[in-house]
Parts: C-alpha cells; sequence; structure tokens
DNA sequence: GTCGATCGTGAGAACGTTCTCACGACGCGA
DNA sequence: TCGCGTCGTGAGAACGTTCTCACGATCGAC
C-alpha cells in the first residue's frame, strides 16, 4: 500500500468516496459524524490528494505563471524584485497553488512562453513583470483569454488589471519635504524614461515643484539606470552644472546611494550642504553613511495584492480590469534632516 | 470542439488513440505513414497533450522543485542568483518541465516546503539553494526518497549530489596572479564563514600564498557579509591594521567594489598602490573604475547543469552521489595591472 | 396522517492519457 | 507448406479525482 488515495480513506471511514471527497473540499452539506470519521482516516493515513487528478477532473491547473520578461540584469540588481517573489509565493502557498516561474529574455524565448502559457491550460494565470513599456505579451494573453495581472504600471494603451505603488504620491511627498526644509535648488535623479516608473516619479517631482509655486528646470533633472553607477553619473551631471544643487530626490535608494558618494567625492557634506531623499526604503536604504530619507513601499505587500487580483479574475471569470493602487510613506531620516536614530 | 484531445487527434488520423500516442512520445514501432497522418493532424488541430492526464497516469508530475531557503537579502543582492535561475529555467523548459519555486526564510516556512516537496508528488526532484551549513532539508527530502541537487557547496556530512564551481582553483588563481604581479602584502576579503563557498575561498588563498612560500597572516583577513557594505567595512579595517597593504583578494564583485570605494576614500590608487581581484565576473566587475580583475564563473551554466544532474538521478533512480565541479577562470583587468581596454 | 421540501449520502460516469495485451500480417528458415 | 518470430496496430483497462443524479430519511405544514 503505497499512497493513500480518496478511496482507502473513505473505506476506512466507512463512507463512500463521494462523501470523503466533500470532506476533503469542505462542502457544507456533510454530517458531522461522517466528517469527523473521515477527517480522522485522513489524519491517519496522511492523505493528500492527487493533484493531477484533480486537474484533470475539474479542468484547473491550479498553478499560477510569473512571468519575468526582461533582462537578467535589469531586474534582480535592485532587491526590489526579490521581494515581490517573496510576497507572491507566499500568498500562492497560502492557498495552495503552484508558482512556476517563467524567465524570457530574448523575443524568440517570449514566444515560446506565450505558446507556452496560452496552450495546454499549464496555468490558470498568469503575473506578468514587464518593465518596458511596449511589451504585447499581456495583450496576447489576454485576449487568448487568461487573466493577467502586471506588476507596476503597464504601458497606457493596455487595458490590463494592474497592482502598483503609488509613485506619484511617494514622489511628491518626497519632493514636498525637501522644500519644507527650505531648500532652494531641488534636482532630481530619474530612473530610466522608458519604464513608466521613471516617468511617474519625474512627473510628480515636477508636480510637487509647481504645487510650490516653483518652476522645473531641464537642467536639474538627470537620468540613468536603476543602479548605483547610475546614479553617481547622474549626480556628478547634475554637479558640473549646477553645483548650487542643495538637496536631490532620487528616483530609487540605489540611485541615491551612487549620488551619495559622487556628493562626498565632490566634497559636500550630507545633509548640511546637499539633503537627499531616496524611493523603495530598502536595506540599502539604511546601510548607507547617513541613512537615507527614502519612499516606503512594501514590495512584499505588493506581491499578495497581485495574488488576490489575479484570483478575482480567475474565480470571476470576468474581463474586468482591476487596479490596486498601494500606498507609500515618506520616511524621514538623517540624510534630508531626521534626527540621528531615524525614525522608525 | 474546445481544446483537441487525442482522441480527436486518432480519429482525424484513422488511427487508433494508442497509436496517436505512440507518435506523440516519439515511439519507435510505429509506421512511417501512420505517423505523417497523425503528425499532420496534431499540426492542424493544434494538440497539446493535457499535462494532468498524463502525470495522472504516468505518475510523474513533470515539475521540479527549486528551493531557496534563505532571507530574501542575503540571495538576491547579487545578480549571482538570477542567473542560476535563469540557467535552471532554460534547462527545464528545453525537456518541458515545470519550474516550481519554493521561497521559504523561517524554518515554520520551511517546514511547510519540506512536507509539500515531499507528499502529494508536487515534483519529480528538488534543486535546493541552502547557503548556510547545517540545513537539514537536503537530508531529509533525501530520506523521503525524492531526488535532490544543491547548487554550491552542501554542508559536509550530507551526503547529496552537487553542483559547484571550482572555488578553491578560482581564488588560487586569483592570488597567484597577485603575488606574480610581485605584490608582497596581500589581504582578503572573504565572504561569511558558514558559507561552505567563504571558507572554500579563504582556504585557498592561504594555500596559495603557502605555495608560493609565504605565511598567511590572519591580521590580513577580514570578513563580511557578501555585500559591497561588507567589502567597504572590511577594507576599512584591514587598512588600520595593516597601512601597507599592497593587494587584496575580495570573495565576490561585490565586495571588491566596496573595498575600491573604501581604498579612495583612504586615498589610494588602483592597482598602483593596491592591485584588486574579484569573485564572480559578473557584471558589476566591469561598471567599476577600474574595470574589475575577476574570477569568472558561469552561473547560467551552473543552472543548467543542475538540471541535467537532477534529472539524472531522476531517470536512473538510484541513490548515487552525483558531484560535478566547473572550471572557474581568471580575467585580468586594470584593477590588477591589466591592460586599460582589459582583455575578453 | 399524508405530502412536498430538505438534507445527507452513494453509485457511477466522466476527465485525457499511457500501457499492457492480444491479434493479424508478414518474412523467413525448415 | 507449415511454424515461428517480428512488427505494427487496436481494444480496453487503469490512474484518482469531482460532480451529477437519484434515492431514502427526516421534518414541518396542512
Amino acid at each position: 500500500m503505497g499512497i493513500p488515495t480518496l478511496e482507502e480513506v473513505a473505506r476506512a471511514a466507512g463512507v463512500s468516496r463521494a462523501t470523503a471527497s466533500r470532506v476533503v473540499n469542505g462542502s457544507l452539506t456533510v454530517g458531522i459524524e461522517a466528517r469527523q470519521s473521515v477527517e480522522r482516516a485522513i489524519a491517519e493515513s496522511g492523505y493528500v490528494p492527487n493533484r493531477a487528478a484533480r486537474s484533470l477532473r475539474t479542468r484547473r491547473s491550479d498553478s499560477v505563471g510569473v512571468v519575468i520578461a526582461e533582462p537578467t540584469g535589469r531586474v534582480f540588481g535592485d532587491p526590489f524584485f526579490a521581494e515581490v517573489l517573496r510576497g507572491i509565493s507566499a500568498g500562492l502557498a497560502a492557498r495552495q497553488l503552484h508558482l512556476v516561474l517563467v524567465m524570457s529574455q530574448t523575443p524568440e524565448e517570449e514566444r515560446w512562453a506565450e505558446g507556452y502559457l496560452t496552450s495546454g491550460g499549464h496555468v490558470d494565470g498568469v503575473i506578468l513583470f514587464s518593465l518596458h513599456g511596449d511589451d504585447p505579451l499581456p495583450d496576447h494573453l489576454q485576449s487568448r483569454g487568461i487573466p493577467v495581472v502586471v506588476g507596476g504600471e503597464p504601458p497606457e494603451r493596455a487595458r490590463v488589471s494592474y497592482v502598483d505603488n503609488d509613485n506619484h504620491g511617494g514622489a511628491v511627498a518626497a519632493v514636498k519635504h525637501l522644500i519644507d526644509q527650505g531648500r532652494t535648488t531641488i534636482a532630481t535623479i530619474t530612473g530610466p524614461l522608458d519604464m513608466p516608473a521613471g516617468v511617474t516619479r519625474r512627473q510628480a517631482y515636477r508636480d510637487a515643484l509647481r504645487a510650490a509655486g516653483r518652476t522645473p528646470d531641464e537642467d536639474l533633472e538627470e537620468g540613468g539606470e536603476f543602479t548605483r553607477e547610475g546614479g553617481q553619473l547622474a549626480m556628478e551631471a547634475l554637479l558640473r552644472r549646477c553645483p548650487d544643487i542643495d538637496a536631490v530626490f532620487a528616483a530609487s535608494d540605489l540611485m541615491a546611494a551612487g549620488a551619495l558618494s559622487a556628493l562626498y567625492a565632490a566634497g559636500r557634506s550630507v545633509p548640511e550642504d546637499v539633503a537627499i531623499v531616496g524611493f523603495d526604503d530598502s536595506l540599502i536604504a539604511l546601510s548607507t553613511q547617513p541613512p537615507l530619507s527614502s519612499v516606503r513601499q512594501s514590495m512584499e505587500v505588493m506581491g499578495r495584492e497581485l495574488v488576490s487580483v489575479l484570483l478575482q479574475s480567475i474565480d470571476a471569470r470576468d474581463h474586468v480590469v482591476r487596479r490596486v493602487v498601494l500606498e507609500t510613506k515618506l520616511i524621514v531620516r538623517q540624510s534630508s534632516g531626521g534626527p540621528p536614530t531615524g525614525n522608525d
């Protein structure tokens, strides 16, 4: 007697297979004593439902595809992504769902992934990370009838569900904070402008300045990759153009850390000469000297939320576009004049 | 007529279901014309085998669990891990296998993962990354009869298959190179010593010194996390203790980059005053100023190799311990006196 | 005290594969 | 010509679930 089956559980409990199945699936229409004896039989035998048989019958795979349609380096430099993945992993595990990871870097691989995801019922739905704006994958999947939710802001034209952080609100809060600190010449280091998050954060920077009656100046904006090096190079360029900068809003912590190096190399002190605020509130923010003020966003919550939205779409079988925007919160630390211990 | 089944393909081809199945599975004992007409029917209908039905019958899940049993930050700071994952992903995709990702950070989650992986036939085998030495998971899985292969060097006592890079050989080459450059006071920044890779690279550093007739000096060793900050702090400590250091072997590129910052902050020039060699040859090595010499190891190859070893174990159904050690290669760039353009 | 509704239960048919067997056709040596 | 192995094929039974029906029992209402 190898792996116990439902049949055996039922026999041990003295009920039919159907009733045993009902107990396993938590049906309400089963008598108290039948339920108990089945539960006992399950516990004694260590019964676990056979996933394949269940899938065959229900026409559900009970698994969710997570697609990373990007060059590896771009996605993984930041711990950002790992945290989302963790949230997704936890969210799916809680519902006994498989996480099937699909990584596609080249267009060829992306086509393969598309075929894989749309045929054979391999997954019940897809969570997609596509950081560049022109990816056709979400549209394609959706038109083949498979539920999709995108992590982060999707390209404008795509009518697709997504979960995103409140990039605009967070960035506005950061810049407003710098203004409130009495800073006069506030620069920004933007992320890549082919990513929606990069564009949105820059827009928020401008909006916050205008809201305070100031006029954004393109000389005070400099872009780069979401990396430490990108931040460092951008900061150097900014200092060359505008030596009188007294505050910087960087679109990521990694960039802010790079900017910090450039500032020190140029002999500026932080926050005395230049105040700086980052974005993400990742571990990096705490490990710099001084600790970085940053906009907090919980990527793990984002992961869980992605799962929750996807399951809604799957269960409802509708084509409703669901949008979730997660709150962000400014955390003030020493790099922009917060107290030495840092709050929180 | 929804999704085409084997039955329908068979009917369209004018053969029995059994023969159609044989064609799908590449059996040799099927006549040429029957084969061709089945193939045509498959192409026309776009038939894809139903995974659940197949699994039910064959008692195989056709999926492989990839377990990351570590705190997220530790694993993902480095692009290291993403690359391995990519290799695994590609290797599995080529064989039409699912990649099921399991992330467990707490002991509680690890127990859950263990139950999940050992029961219900969810996966045919497991690829495991457990960076701290005392993880019982590989042993547990193995004793439950499920094939396991570990990425990186496993704890000593575990009799388990693994794929690892030649950490020792690579590190020896790095240190020997520094000696050949005429450096006299060669320090090392080690990784965490609860990770086998950290220990091995330090041991190799000592061995290389002894092989050159020198005596290792513990004052010239300083450890830290595999992060930029860890490298920076370690370098600062080393400089404080031994200001006359003229070369450093760092156990990772990230640490080397951190060391670079510390060296500049202390007014040393690289490679004139201090030569430095990293490990991993990741993208980071090319983005520092000057570019880092480093020990190259292809994590993507490691991923593919992990898949290949695991499949061997699954197919053979034996308990043979398989070990694969992948070649590493020293790449000399400017940071240790290589030519300005860098080779390769 | 009868009639319908409700509730718990069981019998049995799917779901789409793979795989064991058995069967006919064919080639070849005796 | 007979017998025997080989080769391609098909019929049909699994694999372990879920789910539709149908059936008997219990109960409240008239």
